[in-house]
DNA sequence: GTATAATGGTTACCATTAAAGATGTTGCAC
DNA sequence: GTGCAACATCTTTAATGGTAACCATTATAC
């Protein structure tokens, strides 16, 4: 293995010298510099970042938490786009990302402290943050940084990145209740969840806004968004009087409930409206293309990112919490621009 | 921070000492072994793995490299699957996992690279492999090893794992000639990953069987996966004679095919049968429900994973080249129930 | 002739572990 | 009871590859 001793002797200087090209410090003249790299690429040299980790305390690696069991939350296109994002601005500031995946949270949870604490990783980004988070309450006491992708509740002196999730379902449920609906379904994902708590809130704030009352039979709770949506639309199709409209909390599940709704024969917008949540890749191929929320999951991603190493860098992070905007994608499942055309 | 020296100042013993009683050296009595333990549990002492690594020479973690651009990457099912089945592993024996992303191959294929000679990870485990992949060629160069999801062409000195591409793909295009298909379109991914190429040879064999010429113009090759699938599909629908089933090898393409059809008013599958390639979770959802083929993802994972592990342990995996079969599902997409009810 | 800057060498770590060495203890033959 | 080997149990030492703080040397400016 070729260590910087053997590049510090081929080019005939000390290996302290080596590492000052390596960093590339202007206390080295130009000549010794250019010596030294010929030195390396001779002898296909490559820095040892374990040695390195070592006396800088610190080993340039992020970890995440997808704070999920891993079944559900690879295939979650909310995953993917952030892990870009993260990624984008791990690549571009040269730390590497270490996934902490299990078959549950708890054994997810304790990988990622296990991280940290073992020194793996410099800090931590948690995906997806939960009611009463363990994982966050432990991390606080170990005084490493780490930054939440979703709403913390409870303690507001953490760093979070997040979207806008009451306004925008509250604007969605609007969006609904304006096109003349008054039974809108809300099928949401698992409470555990503080992004489906907030849509929840939302779904509330605007019936509250129409002077209507919540009715619980229309809402439920789903324990996998992958699975559930056929299930749950299903029941809710059920209900008498039958909804109208149904608020669905992510995308995923709407696969479900389209097909619940085409096996009921009912005709998506006519029988029924449906507006989704995070404007998945494959929303706008379903037929009718879905009425859902756009959030910008990649730049969400990268603020994360950007934050734990601004931490990690020792530069202040005013706001420690940041929330980003969503925006309503208006397209056929909703009705409204059926309604236009007429 | 809390070193081992800490530890063993404590329990009044050497750090050597300390260090064996971490890895359950039998040549430390019980006692003393006691005393350590209490001492690292005190203090809220973890062994920093950084230095571990340094002395051990291997950072006892994994690269995984996704081998696509990063948007179309990871909300691909298939890789979230995979990485499932890795991480089962990886865990179990302790190892983490390192991600190289990027926003192209070339970029992400550098990173791995520079991961392995920086000695950040001990193995690589690279997810769908190219023709003529020059990541695969650099990394035979580095002598580290690596493993391959996919075939490797070419070289058969490879450590590798796959499905019976060729084979699946010939028996979902013999269940469509024996219904009595004549035209069956082939809806194909890019033309540069190996399982594309196989999926187009396991075709033409079917053709060859049934004594069937090719007709290059019912064969399509998408540039990306998630989004090609109904533009090609249109094209496919536009032939004279119109094909009576498409065979699509991925199934995030079916998305996109559905629609196209039921633009066309065509019925799926009275009129057209589809057979798609991989079983995502969706397809059990979609109307109809497609007859594809499920792949053992998970446990491609899994093999993956241990084949690395074993190679990095020092032992003999024979053969290695690993080939797991795939099971065509029948489900209401072609047809074959219709046939069997009448 | 001295102050300063430029340049690069020396040395002491960083946290851990493998290997070799030290210490005491036990068993057994004589 | 002594001598010696074998063993158990721990300590000491020397690495692992790299870097930062501290020096030493030389060149340049004043």
């Amino acid at each position: 293995m070729v260590t910087i001793k053997d590049v510090a002797r081929m080019a005939k200087v000390s290996p302290s010298t080596v590492s000052r090209v390596i960093s590339d410090s202007k206390s080295i003249s130009e000549p010794t510099k250019e010596r030294v790299r010929a030195a390396m690429k001779e002898l296909g040299y490559h820095p040892n970042v374990i040695a390195r980790s070592l006396i800088r305390r610190s080993s340039q690696a992020l970890g995440v938490v997808l704070s999920r069991s891993a079944e559900s939350a690879f295939s979650n296109p909310f995953f993917a786009e952030i892990l870009r994002g993260i990624s984008k601005v791990t690549q571009r500031c040269q730390y590497s990302l270490v996934l902490a995946t299990a078959e549950n949270y708890k054994e997810e949870a304790r990988q990622c402290l296990q991280m940290v604490m073992e020194r793996r990783v410099d800090g931590v980004i948690i995906l997806a943050s939960r009611v009463n988070d363990q994982l966050i309450e432990n991390l606080s006491e170990t005084e490493h940084p780490f930054v939440v992708v979703g709403r913390v509740d409870g303690d507001q002196h953490h760093y979070a990145v997040n979207n806008d999730n009451i306004q925008a379902a509250y604007s969605a449920v609007r969006h609904l209740l304006n096109l003349g609906h008054k039974k809108v379904a809300f099928l949401n994902g698992p409470v555990e969840y503080t992004f489906c708590q907030d849509r929840y809130q939302g779904y509330v704030m605007a019936f509250r806004e129409f002077g209507l009352t919540v009715d619980e039979r229309y809402i439920c709770h789903a324990e996998n968004l992958h699975a559930d949506g056929y299930k749950y639309s299903q029941q809710l199709l059920q209900l008498k009087p039958q909804p109208t409209a149904i608020f669905v909390a992510d995308d995923l599940m709407v696969i479900g409930a389209y097909r619940a709704i085409k096996e009921a024969k009912l005709v998506i917008p006519d029988d029924i409206a449906v507006v989704g949540f995070n404007d998945d890749a494959f929303t706008n191929l379903l037929d009718p293309p879905l009425t859902t929320i756009r959030i910008p999951i990649y730049e969400m991603g990268k603020a994360a990112a950007e934050t734990i190493i601004a931490v990690l860098n020792g530069d202040q992070v005013i706001p420690p919490q940041r929330i980003l905007s969503s925006e309503l994608l208006i397209r056929d499942s909703c009705g409204a621009k059926r309604l236009v055309r007429v």
